[in-house]
This record gives structure tokens, sequence and C-alpha cells, in this order.
DNA sequence: AATGAATGAGCTTTCATTCAT
DNA sequence: CATGAATGAAAGCTCATTCAT
């Protein structure tokens, strides 16, 4: 049935893979608690059972997408921290930021992992760690490099970096958060960014006497 | 059994507030999804109709809850935004902020709240209504007086608003939120406000020509 | 507090007619099962305690409509059979049964009659006494006379009745007993009674060689 | 238990019929409202999952009833609609509707279907057309092919099945509807049809010219 | 390794009925 | 007599999980 038509037997890796895409997809429409495994064996073609075979619980499924994934964001943002003028560098790293912060997928993902923080907070750990700490330190590292050639004048740079976060992330995250505005679109993601920059060079701009 | 050793018979609003209590803890301890109306109804030492005699469905009786405690939350704070020097008055202003925000009942209603912004958006409309809007719509007002007679210079108060409570939210909210660390101390708060003020004063402190 | 202004406080007769009225609202809106006693209570704007007073239980205040309600159209459909031609007097018959067979209030309290026959024939036994039996004796009454006069010819009057309220009711009854189709507009009920009492004279009309 | 006892596991079709012929006994016993699917199951001897594996509601699940019963009794009606002499093929179709319509399994079955017509007309939609209309059309193509050939005579051969049929049913089907009466007698039923027989040739018979 | 039928505890909600006041 | 809070059984349905094949 299998042999003579299927190019090749998927391997056991490949097939977790497979099933992982499928959950990671249900776990972000539905959420984790309206998600069932019915509903992904369903979606994957095969049976719950299968499901069962690579996965012991639904929750060690959902552990498993968080691991896999959580990296990847923080990675691209990293990415973005090199030279040019502080004006350009900001702005691009709060585009990039925003766009990251303002998706369906994370929106999901992190929805699920505060749901579940009070019962296992070393998922929450590893999501803070990997994602938005790894984020913070890289602006970090490029506001000490700027200030140490003057590009930027502050006292603790990694207050800055958590004020120039905070000030992009700004009141509509929270709406979008709790599923009352839909994500921003690219305008409205320039314009908040514009602003926050605006308010970071006032703060911390060169030459500016103070 | 009645006559001999009841003291009183509880008032219907008496019964509500018990009800609404018992609830809370079910809430707080189990988040709304894992809560059921059994779990409350026995802790309660009533029958499920009972339960139902009140609050006509579980989600009704989530909401009073973000009605009675969210709305008390804004009200303090609305209160706050009185006369006197914007350092002092955003000080005060931000210190009770952080206190509610950093509570272990606020991020346990929160919590809550984005695990079901999914499922239920209303609910969510109605904290976001009944909490965040009034109380940075009490902050831009406060801002908009102290434009006027000169002790504060923006160009857009509502901006202006936004930003000083993103300031004072802070990075540790997120961690605080996912369970990585405890609420702020006193101190911690002291400091982080003390922090925003300064930020915010610089950037639309009076006399400074802009 | 009802002394001053109540013109009457009302006796428990008339208290009862109440009740049975607005119950017998809401039996034929919501048919036996779906009507609760809470929403008769609220729609009497008093307590089911009340109703229960009154009435032991649901069931013994659903036999209490029938057994007031149902000889009402009975009397108006015996009213008919007066004197005149057979064709004219049928057709004032017919279109009479009609109307009261294809209201929303026969069909509702048939509907609940039918459901609970096997647990209380006794009700659809007073049912049919006073409805159905009486209407089709008064037909075969008139049949008679119709007869002894040479206005009508036929072997067995009873059968006739019984013949042509069968022809009248028509497959459509059925169709509005399932809740299939709205009452028979006015013109509809016209057609339908003027081709059963077509059918009707063409086999018991007078002078006809048979 | 499994290895020596066990004469065969049932396959999926056969647990399907064993669930609908169990199911038609309590409904039957009890009505549609009062039969619950707890019941069900537990004369079943398995579990209200179960059930809920091979049909997806209660009302799913009672639509099935319908639908394999009354096909059936209309697939048998419809069949005997073949050549023959009127007189004859009436006759023939007429015993079997109506002993089709006096089984206490059909009058069981369409109490349910009365009394849950305002809450799910679809179930009676259903019901419907897979009994009467079919029935109906049946008996009109009939008529039709006779009407061609010569062997009878009506203007409108559907207004004559619909007549017809209702000579058929007669009276005494409210009253078996209504619990009143037994199922009629072979005896009764034929007597019963040769009248309408009677009055439908006296109507359309052929050579009467009209 | 894959299946998918079976499970059974659990969910929210409804309702006729009772009873102390 | 009226009230209305309280009851508790029962309903339809869901779902993570197991296990024989």
């Amino acid at each position: 049935m299998t042999a003579s038509s299927a190019p090749r037997a998927p391997t056991r890796d490949e097939r977790r893979e497979t099933i992982l895409k499928v959950a990671r997809e249900v776990f972000f429409e539905q959420g984790y608690t309206a998600a069932s495994m019915s509903t992904i064996a369903a979606r994957l073609g095969g049976s719950k059972g299968t499901l069962y075979n690579y996965f012991k619980s639904k929750e060690e499924l959902f552990e498993a997408q968080v691991r896999e994934r959580c990296g990847a964001a923080a990675d691209r943002i990293t990415e973005v921290t090199a030279e040019g003028e502080p004006e350009e560098v900001l702005t691009r790293l709060g585009e990039q930021y925003l766009e990251h912060l303002y998706s369906e997928e994370t929106v999901q993902m992190f929805r699920i992992l505060v749901a579940e923080a009070q019962r296992s907070p070393e998922l929450a750990r590893v999501f803070y760690e990997v994602g938005p700490a790894r984020g913070q330190q890289g602006l970090t590292d490029y506001l000490e490099a700027a200030k140490a050639r003057g590009a930027l004048a502050m006292p603790d740079c990694a207050l800055a970096a958590e004020q120039f976060l905070s000030l992009c992330k700004g009141r509509a995250h929270l709406q979008f958060l709790l599923n009352l505005i839909p994500p921003l679109k690219p305008a409205e993601i320039r314009l908040q960014i514009a602003q926050a920059v605006s308010a970071f060079i006032t703060l911390y701009g060169p030459k500016r006497a103070r």
C-alpha cells in the first residue's frame, strides 16, 4: 500500500517535525486550552494514538513548540544591531521589533505562556531567555558602542535600552494582547517608532546641552 | 439548626459578596478555564444552582470580578491626579500605578484575561475600559491642565501620558507577568518611578524651548 | 402598600384565572417541555412558590388548560350547522373548521397532546370528546337532516361526515402540524374547501343518477 | 476475557446498527426529550463517549432513526404502485399504507416528530421528505399513467392522490395518534380501504362523462 | 509504528420543586 | 398566601488518554 507509490517512508524525526508543525498551527489558531488533540490528529491526517507515540501528553507537545520556536525572533532582532547613525539604527531595530511583537504568531504564543506561567514558569523562562532578554542585551551592546564613540550620551545603557523598548512597545500592545485591536499596520508601526526614536534622541542624543 | 445557632440570615448582597470572594480565590488558584463551577460551589458550601441564581454564567461571574477589582484600582489612580507640582504628582501617581500593576491579584487576573482573550474579547474589553483606559484618560486630563498653566510643555498630551505609563511599567513587568520574578519591593518601585519621572521631565519639563 | 391604591384584592379564583391565562400563552409559545415554571412565574409577575400554591405540578397546570379550552372550538363549529343548501352549509362549515384547525393555538395544543398521549391518554380523551367528536357528530346530524329531506343522498351519514372532514383537512395539515408551512391563508382555505365540497357533492349530491 | 470467549469483534457498522436499535427502543419508550443519552449508553452497555463517536448529537441519532425507518416504508409503498386495474392497485396500496400508518412504531415516531416540530422543524422536514412526500409522489405518478391510458379520469392527479390518501387515513388515525384506540385490525383496514377506493372510483373512475 | 474505538470523568447549564420566612 | 433563595438531580456534550489489534 505504501511501498509501491510513496517515494520514501518518513523517518521518525521527519514525522515528529510534521506533527510539531501541524500542532503549532492549531495551537496558534485556537489557543492551548481550546486546541484539542483530536483536532491536531485530524489535521495531521493521522490518529490520536500516533500523536501519543511521539509526545506523551498535550503539555509536552506544547512545550516542544516553545523550545523550538522562541529563539528565532531574537536572532533576527539581534542581527539588526549593526553600524550606522543612532537614529537610523534605532528606527530599523524598532520597526523590526514591533513587526515581531505585533504578529499573530507571537501574540498567540505569548498568550499561552502567560496563561501557563503559574503552572509552568520554566517554559516562561525559556521563552524569556531566548527571546526578550537576548533582544535587550543586543540593544544594550549597541548603545555601549555608540556611547563609546560619542554618538549617544547616557549614564546607564541598560536602563536606556529598557526605556527605548518600552517606548516602542507602547500602549497599543496591551490592546493587541487582549485581542482588542488587529496587528498594527506598517504605517502605524513607522509612526510609533518615529515617536519613540524622537523621544529617545531628545533624552540621550549627543551635543544637546543638558 | 436555625433558631438556636444562626446569628442572622445573610442578605442577598452579602451572599453575593461571599460568592464573589470564593470564586475569586478559585479563579486565581486555577485560572478561568481550569476553575469549575462545581469547585466554586463546593467551596462555597452551596449548590451549583445557587451560583446560577446569582450569576447567570461562569463568564458573568468572572466579569463581575473584573469590574469590581479593576474599577477600584482605576478609581484610586484617577484620584491621585490632583493639584501639585508635576514631579510630585507624577511620582505619586506612578507609584500608585506600579503598586497595582505588580500585585499578585492584578497579575493573576491579567493572566486570565490574556489567556482568554481569543475566546472572549468582550471580557478583555471590559477590563480595558474600566482599568487601563480610565487610568490613561485621568493622566491625560492632568497633563492637559498642567500644560494649560505652563507647568509642562508637550505637543500631544495623550501621547505623553502613554509614554509616561510605558516608562513606569518597564521591562520588569514582562518578567512579573511570566512569573519569573516576585512583585517589586517598595524601594524598587520608587527607583523605577524616579527614573521614569526624570526622563519624562527631561522630555516635557517647562522652560525647555522645544 | 396595597390597601390604599389597589382597587380590590383579587380573589383566589381570579388569581387562578390569571395564572391559567399567562401559562397558556407560555405553553403555546414554547411548547410544554420548553416552557418552564420560571418563565411562567416571571411573566406572571409573581414567584414560583405562588404557582405551586395554585397547581401542584407543571403537569396539573397544563391539564387545567386542556379541560378549560378544548370545548370552545367545537361549540363554534356546531353552531354553524344550520339550515341552507348543502353546498353553502358545507362550505361555511368547512371554512370554519379549517380556520380552527390551522390556527397557531390549536396546533400548539394538539402537538402537546400528541406528545403526551402515551403518558396521559386521559387528557387526550378529554380533548377528543369535547373537540373533534362533537364536531363530527354535529355534521352527521346535519347530513341526516339533509338526507331526510332529499337534499343529499348517502347510505351512511357518519361515514360521509368523516369523509368530508378528511377531504377538508387535506395533506397540508400534516405539513402544518410538522411546522413545515405557515397557517393557510384565507384564499387557500377557500380553494381547499371548494375542492372538498365539489368532491363531496359529486359523491353524494341529489339527482345524479348513480 | 478477549481471547477465550469473544466470538468476534463487531465491525463498526454492526456496532452502529446495535446503537440504532437500542436508541430506538429508548426513544419509543420515553419520547425524544425524555430519553437521555445516558440512558441509551447505559442500556447499550457502553459509555456516552462511544455514542458520540457514532452520532455527533442526540438529534442526529434520532434523525438516523427517521431516515432508516420512514424511508423503508415509503419504499415499500412506492413499489406497490405497479401495473394492474386501478381498483386492485389502489386497494393494495391503501392497505400497505394503513398498515404502516397504524403501526406502533410509526405512531411513536410520528408523536415524537410532532412534539418536537417547534424546536426542530429540520427533523420534521427530513421525515416528511423521505416518507409522506415520496409516498404521495409515487401515487401521483401512478395516477398520471392510469389517466394516460384511460383507466382513470381526473383533472388534477396530485389533488386526486391527496384526496385518496386523506380518505384512506380516515378519522380513526386521529384517535390512534392520541392513543385512544389500538391499531386497526386487518379487517378494519380492509373495510376502510374498500370505502376509500369506492369513493375514489366514483369520483374519478372511467366512462363517467364529466 | 499506527490505528481508532472505547473510556469515563468532567464540564456548564437548566429546572421542577421545596421550605423558611 | 406570597416570596424567592436554595436545592440537587440530570441533561447534552467534550476530551485527554488508553489499549487491543
